[in-house]
DNA sequence: CCAATAAATTAGAACGAATCTAAACTGTTG
DNA sequence: CAACAGTTTAGATTCGTTCTAATTTATTGG
């Protein structure tokens, strides 16, 4: 973790040291910032709401984290870096990945001018079965 | 219009008339609250931020408007029905269709036990080209 | 037409997520 | 260890959105 924080240019603090286990200790995960904040109360973590604000944003920045965006009034925070794409439950609110392989998505239409494609990013909106 | 509320089980009133008319009487079009607020106000037609918040939220449910989420923090509104796509600039905001015809999203896993897939969301997000 | 009634609109309060401020604290360097 | 930049923090602030409760408006059936 030191080191992964050292890389990024992010001075392992305390608070950086202990969110960066809580987020990246297991295995892939997606995260709200009062989620977060939550689980590090939990675990006795002291650290305020601000900081893991900061954190989050920092880890962004780094590339340590993604941002996903499936509904608009809280952002959610993905440490799945690999290519892939969500499942979003709206009726619960569950989040969960599936990978881009065996995913094509073909007959994209050109940029318009002077931008360029960052991603491609497919959403698969889920409603109860019946 | 006024069958357009009429068949949506809404009163026509001067309100929603009003706002009816600026998002249906033109093109296609996205907007936020706020933009459809100032709208208003520049044409003179005397509505509440409240009832701008109520309106689109009854034409939204009414299926007479889409949601696109592709910021978390402000909603989108969309007038086009038809079965499109977007491109999101993050730079500038700005939110653009392109049709799905042409498209092609394959291998969609299957939807997790108890749910369907409602509707599969293309997001393309582009940046300043260079 | 005119009550009577239900529905809609409104100003302003409230809420939740996110950011900002400026003061205290901590990690790093020499 | 001293000095300094970087970090954390509580609390204030901002912003989009929803809620509340009082007023106004549309509809209906007499
Ligand atoms: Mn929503
Ligand atoms: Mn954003
Ligand atoms: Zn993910
Ligand atoms: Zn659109």
């Amino acid at each position: 973790m030191l080191e992964r924080l050292r890389d990024a240019g992010l001075r392992p603090t305390r608070q950086r040291l202990a969110l960066a286990r809580l987020l990246f200790g297991g295995g892939n995960r997606h995260v709200t910032a009062e989620q977060l904040h939550a689980e590090a109360r939990r675990e006795e973590i002291p650290v305020s709401l601000a900081t893991i604000y900061n954190t989050l944003n920092q880890f962004r920045k780094a590339g340590l984290l993604r941002e996903v965006v499936v509904d608009s009034g809280r952002s959610w925070f993905d440490t799945n870096l690999e290519n892939h794409h969500h499942f979003f439950h709206e009726a619960t609110g569950a989040l969960t990945d599936f990978e881009a392989e065996g995913l094509a998505v073909e007959g994209v239409p050109r940029a318009p001018a002077g931008t360029e494609i960052d991603r491609v990013e497919v959403i698969v909106r889920l409603r109860d079965a019946g």
